[in-house]
DNA sequence: TAATTTTGTACGTTATAGCGCACAAACCAA
DNA sequence: TTGGTTTGTGCGCTATAACGTACAAAATTA
């Protein structure tokens, strides 16, 4: 089916074993040590920075505890710039069971950037009042094609294609298309940083 | 010894069930249809989404490939609050002096997201080699009307309405529009912020 | 050199991730 | 209602993650 699959599925776990063979390196760190430090056995250690075996995102937690640093920090290649992303609204373009409304997240959402960036198709006569977002939420709507309604602070507002609004999505909001031509926009989501903690001198 | 591993082990998984569910429901797709799109099981997906099973990061990276998303988008956390603002882009359509284009800046820079929000209009044979900007830059092009090309690591890319592309700006990169029409396209610019991201092996 | 300590790896067992299959509830067509 | 389809979950089995222990090689002593 998805030939995609095995392509890269050991290429992630070499990089997951050399960057913990550089943490534990870097700090001098013997397997014991590691083990007591992250609460994770030394041979399972050992196993994974020969790229033995796949942890699971339990253990690895553990592991990034114990080296006081983020998770991700195992997992993302963070030389700087990453490779070129394209998308296609078309190829992504999808009906969530539960709307009668396309969806076609064009960037899903990525911690380096902060937000997720989906293209909606709201289809005639389509209304939905959504729920809040977690608080520092805030979404940006840009009318592309034709003309919608957008619900804020309790009262609708009426754009255009071209009109744009940004507006705090932790309190009730919503969208619908009144007019009777499907209206096409861009959502853009963004999460405020959450990366509040970790970090802190090995001091203890 | 370490408690601490025990503390919000769980929670971890919690995160990622609820992340996982987002990202199925928001593109509609049932277990049945992730299970063809990651090549994981469909029993397992649904263990995941209830935190009844902590993935290895190997099927993981199936789970993320499957949805054209990065692995770290499953783990950080889908994060932790101004009048709304309008927009109209007709209202601050400008031509730079410098350029033959069309510069509306839909939403100017602003810390708290850390982007600016351009649509550009491109005229025919409008064509434009840009200087990298800061370290950490990333753009984002979304073809609105008709079509164009970017310039992206010295070669040329063809994006049609509908098409989008990601990519580290801190490079050589232009724009250009080889057709007879205007093209119409957003480009968002992300500036990093201070926080990076993290990993101090302050051992060295 | 022979002892001791410390390193990482190999072995055997248990826990569980992951699979295929089958089932029950919900949905839709007739 | 009936029958067919699609949804998600439960069950048994296999593969393997994860543990504790034991072991061999290198490092540090005398």
């Amino acid at each position: 089916m998805n030939d995609t699959s095995e392509k890269e599925a050991p290429d992630v776990n070499r990089q997951l074993a050399q960057r913990l063979r550089d943490a534990r390196s870097e700090r001098g760190w013997s397997l014991d040590r590691t083990a007591q430090e992250t609460g994770v056995s030394k041979a399972m250690l050992g196993q994974i920075e020969r790229g033995k075996s796949s942890p699971t995102v339990a253990t690895l937690w553990k592991i990034a505890t114990g080296f006081r640093c983020s998770l991700s920090s195992f997992l993302a290649p963070p030389p700087a710039s990453g490779p070129a992303i394209f998308r296609n609204a078309d190829a992504v373009r999808a009906r969530p069971a539960s709307d009668p409304m396309l969806v076609a997240p064009l960037f899903p959402f990525e911690p380096r950037v902060g937000f997720e960036w989906l293209e909606l198709t709201l289809a005639p006569g389509y209304t939905r009042e959504s729920e809040p977002h977690a608080p520092g939420v805030v979404e940006h709507i840009v009318v592309i094609e034709n003309s919608m309604e957008v619900l804020i602070e309790g009262e609708w507002h009426r754009l255009q294609a071209g009109d744009a609004v940004r507006f705090a999505a932790d309190r009730p909001h919503g969208y619908r298309n009144s007019s009777d031509e499907p209206a096409l926009c861009h959502n853009l989501i963004h999460y405020p940083a959450m990366h509040g903690q970790d970090i802190s001198p090995a001091g203890a």
